[in-house]
RNA sequence: GCGCCCGUAGCUCAACCGGAUAGAGCAUCAGCCUUCUAAGCUGAGGGUUGCAGGUUCGAGUCCUGCCGGGCGCGCCA
């Protein structure tokens, strides 16, 4: 409806142009929106006021000119000025009902835009590193990531889910101490654990795993394993001088063949548990990335060279920097350390060439937003490698605060105190936790009342809206039961019979789902979705509330289940790009 | 100190390149079940969009300053 109209005003712009009444050129596009309300027509344009500095004429006297000029529609009933120079379009009946004949042809398609093979883009999120498992900060940036590809996805694009898995750092070589050391104490060892290892039980669960596996093969006295090392902090030391002599003596002790069994155990067990945890959320990756693999392959090196090649890298200290201050990051920065290891970053810089190299247009990135420093880095290494910035889009999560008791609930991994992805799911559901999660703008901090989504969960939006799509079931249910069946050959005849201000109203929502699809996927913004889908229910429900569907004129009846029928199709289509299940009974 | 993000109803939040009378839910109050699921519906009250300027036909939205909150500023990952 929305592009009939946008092909009408163009028509009318063209001929004035070619009438030398707008002066030489014209290619603005000619703004359309949805009114506030019905008494300006279902759309707006304020093209004549934009256009009036231009044309030299008052607005609403181009606004008449637009008028006078739009092509005859049957769909467009009348136009008029209002206001300073609106021009507001009233649709015709035959307008909003068509609609329910594109739903019911188009079904679960419907809104939909076909894959365009030419706009592929990568989004990559969650790529928390397999240290421990998911918490609920995840959750949001796990739920956001989601929704948004499968948003893309209808609005045309084709899409790849990422995961970037950190399988390769220093971190991983805590967590693979951290493991050993539970082990030990396992084996009967008596240790002091390190201020900086990894606390959560979940290591204790491994270290059982390798001891099922191994036996006692790498118990040591535990005297042996601390014997000399540098002090934590507790006792006056550095806890990451401390830590990393814990690393030599783990390698030392364990020689590279055992190293591995505490290392490749960790990351593999946290991995699976990741991915398990994100299919029971319904978020599914096309692709799991290996930081490791980068440097197999030689795409690290190869990210280097073309640095190097585009001389944005010099030497000082015995360590190679990247020039980033000169393409718009505050300092330059590390890519090959002294000690000559890659830095964190460097790998950053290599994986997005990786995905420019696989042809995709734009890879959007999805972080929390604690990485907002990244922005300004990532975007001079694309400079720096000579690709297009335009192609990186870096979208920040801002953070979930948890509050229970109505205390904010702090959380650290390392200390083991957090609540995991798996807890709340259990405890509020997959569904409400994946709708909380996108109902917010992602850029507004995000406060969630773990006791009132526990406790009063059937207050929950989500219900809500599945509540109108198991209705709609019943309905259908009840009329089988009446052995009636749904004719809706008979309710397409008589689609002009939905006169209700009810059935108008649900109409025109209806007919503004493919802009709510378009609107959500051009400002990475599920929670319009998510908002479409409320304000859809509530006018399923009114509707309900004030008429009876199942009624003995075989011409009302058929039309009005054709009609909650398409409701039933856009609300499914709609809660299944926020993978959120549509019941059948609640 | 410097940088990024945010500030809208009692609470949690919307408002699509700057558009018309700033909207929902929760909470509060008053109503609606002999008829398709009351996890529902109908109605009411509730606002100087943090403050002060500026830009223009028009500002919650853009610019400047201030106030308040979050986050970040490693040869960490």
């Amino acid at each position: 409806m929305k592009e009939h109209l946008e092909e009408l005003l163009s028509q009318s712009l063209l001929h004035l142009v070619r009438d030398g009444y707008l002066g030489s050129e014209c290619d603005i596009v000619p703004q359309l929106e949805r009114t506030r309300t019905p008494e300006h027509g279902e759309f707006a344009s304020n093209i004549a006021m934009v256009l009036a500095k231009r044309a030299g004429k008052p607005p609403r006297e181009l606004a008449q000119a637009i008028i006078d000029k739009l092509p005859n529609s049957r769909q467009l009933n009348y136009a008029e000025i209002a206001g300073p120079g609106f021009i507001n379009f009233h649709m015709d009946h035959v307008a909003l009902t068509t609609v329910v004949k594109d739903i019911l042809y188009h079904g679960d398609r419907y809104g939909h835009q076909p894959q365009n093979p030419d706009n592929e883009v990568t989004v990559e999120f969650v790529s928390a590193n397999p240290t421990g498992p998911l918490h609920v900060g995840h959750g949001r940036g796990a739920a956001y990531g989601a929704s948004l590809a499968n948003i893309l996805q209808a609005a045309g694009y084709k899409v790849q889910r990422e995961y970037y898995v950190n399988d390769h750092g220093r971190q991983m070589d805590i967590l693979a101490v951290s493991v050993w050391l539970r082990y030990l104490e396992l084996c009967g060892e008596k240790l002091r654990f390190p201020d900086n290892g990894y606390r959560g039980d979940y290591i204790y669960n491994i270290a059982r795993e390798v001891r099922n596996e191994i036996g006692d093969k790498w118990r040591f006295r535990g005297q042996d394993v601390l014997d000399g090392l540098p002090p934590d902090e507790a006792h006056g030391g550095d806890r990451e001088v401390h830590i990393d002599a814990f690393i030599d003596r783990a390698r030392e002790f364990l020689g590279q063949a055992g190293y591995e069994v505490f290392f490749e155990t960790s990351v593999n067990s946290i991995l699976v548990d990741i991915q398990q945890d994100l299919a029971a959320f319904g978020v599914k990756f096309d692709y799991w990335f290996s930081e490791k693999e980068l440097e197999d392959s030689g795409a690290l090196d190869h990210a280097i060279k073309r640095l190097e090649d585009n001389g944005h890298l010099y030497t000082k200290d015995g360590a190679s920097w990247f020039r980033a201050s000169e393409l718009g990051d505050e300092k330059d920065r590390v890519v090959i350390r002294e000690n000559g290891r890659t830095t964190y970053f460097a790998s950053d810089i290599a994986y997005f060439l990786n995905k420019m190299e696989r042809g995709f247009k734009k890879a959007i990135y999805i972080f929390g937003a604690d990485h907002h420093g990244y922005i300004a880095r990532l975007r001079a290494a694309a400079k720096g490698l000579g690709e297009d910035p335009e192609c990186l889009e870096i979208l920040l999560v801002q953070f979930a605060v948890l509050y229970r008791q109505g205390e904010k609930v702090a959380m650290s991994t390392r200390s083991g105190q957090f609540i995991t992805l798996r807890e709340l799911r259990e405890e509020v559901g997959s569904d409400a936790a994946r709708f909380f999660y996108v109902m917010r703008s992602h850029d507004q901090h995000l406060d969630f009342d773990l006791d009132l989504a526990k406790s009063q969960s059937n207050e929950n939006p989500v219900y809500y809206i599945q509540y109108a799509h198991a209705r709609i079931c019943s309905v259908f249910r009840n009329l089988e039961e009446m052995n009636e069946t749904h004719n809706e050959a008979i309710g397409e005849a008589a689609l002009d019979l939905l006169t209700e201000p009810n059935e108008i109203k649900l109409l025109r929502e209806l007919s503004r789902y493919p802009e709510a699809i378009e609107t959500a996927a051009r400002l990475r913004a599920p929670h319009q979705l998510a908002h479409y889908l409320q304000s859809l229910a509530t006018e399923f429900h009114a509707y309900y509330n004030s008429h009876q569907f199942l009624v003995d004129d075989e011409n009302i009846r058929n039309v009005r289940l054709n009609l909650i029928l398409a409701a039933k199709i856009v609300l499914a289509n709609g809660l299944e790009l926020l993978g959120i299940s549509a019941p059948e009974s609640m």
